[in-house]
Formats: C-alpha cells, sequence, structure tokens
DNA sequence: TTGACTTCCCGAAACGTTTCGGAATAGCTT
DNA sequence: AAGCTATTCCGAAACGTTTCGGGAAGTCAA
C-alpha cells in the first residue's frame, strides 16, 4: 500500500505511478513532477521484497565464511567485505553473510543459498584446486566470482600471483646466499597453498638448488611454530624459512626463540599477507602485501557483471603482491663477508635469544 | 508457480497444499502424506521472497562493519559472525552485513537498512555510550541489541564486564607491588572504553593510589606504541602498563622493546581481548578472554525473542571475562625478595631488548 | 427427517511492485 | 472530414505465498 497511496492523493493510477518514479518515457514532464514531489512528501521509498517478487531476483548477493580450528578471525574476509559492502549498497545488492567450517557443512550451506532462491550471485573465496562448491554452483548455473583460480577454471575469478610472490621470496633468499630454504605452507589442495609452493619449488630449482624441507598445515600461529619446530630439529636445517602466510610466520619466529636462533640473523623469515601483525612480530616480519581491497574491488565488478548478463567464463585476473622488506630476512649466516654492515646494525639493537612456552 | 504446480499434479488447491505443508490442522492426514510426498518429489523449496511479501517482514538481520582508520580486520566482527551464523540460518533468517565508517556514514547506512525496510532486527557493536544510532532505532521501532550498554539503558545488551576486568587486573599489579600502573585506554566516548578506564581508576582509588598516568586513542597496534612512548617518557615513569586492548598492548611491548625495557620485568603489561596474536607476541601478553562466542549466543537469543514479540527494554546481560596470565606481568622491579623467584626462570630465557623501527 | 457438529477442502483477497497491451485524446496530414 | 501518429495514461495480470471466511460432505443425536 504504497505506490497505491501516491496514486489515489494525486488522482493517478498505480501504473503511471510507477513508471513516472521508474523514468519511463511515456509519462507527462508534469506528471512525473507532481509525483515525485509527492513521493518525496510522504518519504516513499519501494519495498524491495515486492521489486524482488515480481522481478524473481533476489538482489543479494552471498558469501560464506569459513570457521572451524585455526580459522578464527582471518583478517581477510573482513577486509573483503568491508571493502564491497559500499559499492555493494550502492548497486542496491544486499551481501548475506553465513559460516560454516569446510567440507560437507559448507557445500550443503552453499545449496541452501541457491535452492531457498537467498542469493542471485555468490562470492568463493578459500578456494580449492578442485572445488565441488564450485563444481555445484557452475552446475546451478548461479553467477559466482571466485577468490583464487581452479584446476578447471572458466569461471570469474580473481587471483593473487602467489607463485610469483614466493619465486620472488625465493629468489631473494637466494640472493642473501641461503641454500638450504626452508617451506612451511599451507595444504596444497587450496589454490593459495599450491601456488606459493609451487613458486618456492621453481626458483629453487632454477637457481639449480635441491628442494628444501616443506611441512604443511592449516595456516595458524600454532601450526607455524609446530612445522617450524619440526623443520629446526629436522636432518638439513634450513637458514630461512618461507612461510606460505603471516600466521604460520609468526608461529615460526617463536619455534626460532625456542631454539636460540635470531630472525633475519640465524634464520630469515619471510610471511605472507602483510597483517597488522607482521609489523608488530617479535622480530618485525618481512611480508608480502596482497592488497585485498583492490582484488575485492575487481571481484565486484566481475560479479556485477555477470548479474548484468555477461558470461563470466573469459573473466580472470591475476594481480600481484608487494614486498614490505621488514626486519626477519636477512644475509645467511655462513656468509661472512656480506652479513658485516648488517652485523653491526644488529648489535646496537642487540639481540633476542629467548626460549618461549607454546602456552 | 510453484505451489499451484504441486496443487496441480494433485487435483488440490493452492490453499490446502499450503496448509499441508504449513503443518495446520485442517488437512487429511492422507492428503497431507500426498502432498508433501510430492513436495519432496519435485524438490519443492517455498519462496522466501513471496512469504516475506506476503508476511511484510523481511527475515534479515543486520549488522554494520566498522572501516577506517585501525580498524581493519577486528576479529571480533568475524568472530561474531560466525558464531551466530548458523543459528540465524536455522531460524530462517539472513544476516545482511555491510560497512561504513564511523560517523554521519555510518548512521546514514543505518537509515538505509531501516528506511528500505532490508532488515527486521539490527545488531549493533561498538557502542558508544550516547549513541545515535540507538537512539534513532529506538524512534524507528526497530529491534535490536547492541555489544556494550550506553548510558541511556532500556534496550537489549549484552556486555562483557570491562570494568570488573580492569579492576581485577588492576588489583593484580597492586598485589604485584606495582605502584605506578598506567592505562593506555580506548576512546572514552566508547563504552567499553569508558568502563575499562573506570574499572582501572577505581581500582587504584580503592587501593589508596594516585591515578596513574593514562593515554587515549582508536584501538591499534600504532597507537598503543605512541602512547606507551609516551607513557614512559612522562614525568612519572609506570612499572606497569594496562591496556584497553590486545592491539594496544602489542603496540605497548614494541615500546618497552624500543626503550630497553623488558616486558614483565621492568614493566608489566596487561590486554584485553585474548586474541591468537596475544599468545605469540614479542612476549606471550598477559590479556582477559571475553568469551565473545557466549556473548553473541545471547544477543541471539535476545534478537530473536524480540522477533517473536517481547520487549527488549528488560533484557541485559552483563557477562564475566577470565584472566589468561601469560608472560607480560610480574612483580614490581622495585620489590627485590618477591622478584627473586621470577628472575631466575627469566635469566634462563634471556631479556630481549632490542630498538624497532615503526617500518 | 432434521438439525448440529466435525472434518476436510477451497475461492478469493492481499502483500507491493512491474509490465503488457491497449485506449483515449490531441495534433497533424491529406 | 477522415485517417494517422504521437503522447499520455490506465486496467489487468503476474510474481508465490498465507489466511479469511466460508462450504460441502459425513456423522451423530434427537
Amino acid at each position: 500500500m504504497s505506490l497505491s497511496r501516491i496514486a489515489i492523493s494525486l488522482g493517478l493510477s498505480v501504473t503511471t505511478v510507477s513508471r513516472a518514479l521508474g523514468g519511463h518515457g511515456d509519462v507527462a514532464e508534469e506528471t512525473r513532477r507532481r509525483v515525485e514531489e509527492e513521493a518525496r512528501r510522504i518519504g516513499y521509498r519501494a519495498n524491495p521484497i515486492a521489486r524482488r517478487l515480481r522481478g524473481g531476483r533476489s538482489d543479494a548477493v552471498g558469501i560464506v565464511l569459513p570457521t572451524g580450528p585455526g580459522q578464527f578471525g582471518e583478517p581477510f574476509f573482513l577486509r573483503l567485505i568491508a571493502a564491497i559492502g559500499p559499492r555493494l549498497a550502492e548497486a542496491g545488492l544486499d551481501l548475506i553473510v553465513s559460516s560454516a567450517r569446510s567440507g560437507a557443512e559448507e557445500l550443503a550451506l552453499y545449496r541452501q543459498f541457491v535452492e531457498n532462491r537467498r542469493v542471485d550471485a555468490m562470492i568463493v573465496a578459500r578456494t580449492r584446486l578442485d572445488d565441488d562448491r564450485i563444481a555445484y554452483l557452475r552446475h546451478a548455473r548461479l553467477p559466482f566470482v571466485t577468490h583464487g583460480r581452479t584446476r578447471a577454471g572458466g569461471h570469474a575469478s580473481v587471483d593473487i600471483d602467489g607463485a610469483r610472490a614466493f619465486r620472488e621470496a625465493t629468489q631473494r633468499l637466494v640472493a642473501f646466499g641461503h641454500r638450504c630454504i626452508g617451506f612451511i605452507g599451507a595444504p596444497l589442495d587450496y589454490g593459495f597453498g599450491f601456488f606459493r609452493e609451487a613458486g618456492w619449488r621453481s626458483a629453487l630449482a632454477e637457481a639449480g638448488l635441491p628442494p628444501g624441507p616443506a611441512r604443511f598445515a592449516e595456516p595458524s600461529e600454532e601450526n607455524g611454530h609446530r612445522l617450524a619446530h619440526e623443520l629446526l630439529a629436522g636432518p638439513e636445517r634450513p637458514t630461512a624459512l618461507l612461510c606460505a602466510t603471516d600466521r604460520l610466520a609468526i608461529g615460526a619466529l617463536h619455534a626460532l626463540g625456542d631454539a636460540g636462533l635470531r630472525p633475519g640473523y640465524d634464520v630469515s623469515v619471510i610471511g605472507y599477507d602483510n597483517s597488522p601483525v607482521s609489523n608488530y612480530a617479535a622480530t618485525p616480519l618481512t611480508s608480502y602485501d596482497p592488497d585485498i581491497e583492490g582484488a575485492a574491488g575487481r571481484m565486484l565488478d566481475m560479479l556485477l557483471a555477470q548479474l548484468a548478463g555477461q558470461d563470466g567464463a573469459g573473466m580472470n585476473e591475476l594481480r600481484g603482491a608487494t614486498l614490505v622488506p621488514r626486519r626477519s630476512d636477512g644475509p645467511a649466516p655462513d656468509l661472512n663477508g656480506q652479513m658485516k654492515s648488517r652485523a653491526i646494525s644488529r648489535e646496537e639493537r642487540s639481540d633476542d635469544e629467548r626460549p618461549h612456552d607454546t602456552a
């Protein structure tokens, strides 16, 4: 009872009022003016639900947060949501967020979203190389965009070039003189885990070095701590640890402390994410900044284009991450000449070597 | 065209099909069985939009994330969303998330939510003592629940008793022998900032101590770093720093490092949030765990009760936070006898004192 | 047989919008 | 004067659901 209210008080039909406000051509200029004024006067807002029913849409985009062990508070998702929020609002779309742990529960939630017609499109993050969510969405013919590539491809996606970043990071460590560079990775079925490992491995091969020791687990501080321990206790002790995420790297830094090793000096550590804590870790962490906001913006572009009818198959973008050098990496300990200058600057600030409990 | 599809293929009326699936009493058991079977067969799902239009609801709950400087990735919101997501889904409600920076933009977004009838209820976090969002929601008669109390009160709210936690923390430091306890707080117009400061101040008064030095800013690592610097450079140098949040505390720990002071030994630091990083800070941070999931659950209870028609005015709950002692606090440096035992364990792990760039 | 009461079902309206297919009026051409 | 076009408006249907107010049988008692 709202379009009709304007219609009645102006002696017009509902149709005309609708078309006047909708900006259609077949309504007299004078009439449109009167309608607009009356609409403003009574504070008319089109009921979005009626509009959706009529239009057969739901004007909403869905996203599912991963929960579960070690997944608390991944800042990535917050930044993603914060980045696209205003633009979605501008486009008249709602962002519907729910949460599930990876696996069956998660897929069930996607089904719910789709089958209950709650969303017109979805944003998929934490993409796996072979991802049943993506197979499902494709089968359901629902527009979507992923953060991260899949093996199959052929869908809209934005990805950060983790392979390049980690190749670059490895080259940096090689240039620093490191010869045994370990890797602390995320599970390889995640696309991001896969490509980062691939970058590390390929750079080692290019440099003619044997592959260093590697361990993989869900990216949490605790796992980083544990895996670094394992690597440092192994037969070939790495002088550098490349970590798939900052959270892993933070844990690794502590493992160094436990072993009485100085980060950036005895062992170099490089992370990825450039999270706020990386700057305030025990030793400020050299990391890669992925420009989440930029990626989020492109994902939204792709989503809106698909909702406007375009085919998403050809949409994909690979973006770079930029190195943020801090204190956690440096020359390999066995190269004495090159190390001198840095060693001095280290003396100034003295060194830290303290074992820590895992608490 | 869906209820009607079942109706047609069964030779029933739409009404009867609807009432059969709705579980009403006036449909024969045999008929209900047939309807349910056919519904299952064709995979019928009620169109939520039609249902909403008819019911005059929107079956959605809104929440606005704060963005802006130093607000990136507050894990609080993720944990909140993750905690309530499944239960909302179960209740058939969507969670609509958007984002805005505090202030005019934020209020405008609330208005948009309400006036465009996008939500039936809202969740308000980052509550200020005098909060125009709350005044607005009350005026608009939209159910809501806040995380944090307001001065006015009279609405559904869940809060963690920050005053009690910070009184307790202060008493702990006093018992450790500290006599000058500084405070690094959040702005006092935030409820959480206000009560935490009040707890600190009242405990000092109760202990017969003069109020220590205090500084306030948006809770970020950077601000914690800056404010701790100021406090340590001030005329009365505190031997302990109580920080309103872990992020402030992490920054403060670094300021200690800059000044060549050993956390937990020369200067004690206590934070609040028990965030994942607190366990992996330069020195593992003594903190308070607020049980966000528990609070989120209660908030949802209140929201659902209000959507079921109850008045939210009397709903409010004050919950406790629990201390998680780690390594960043301990006896005051001037009390020698009591310190001995801890000093030894410190020697083992050696000390860290290194200036850092803010990078 | 009649009336009342149960049991089971249904038509129509309503939620608020958009759109299809006209229809009425006015102006212009021939 | 008749036909044609352009302009401006409108009625009705449709989106899919729920609910109001019956109504048609069947059952039971008087």
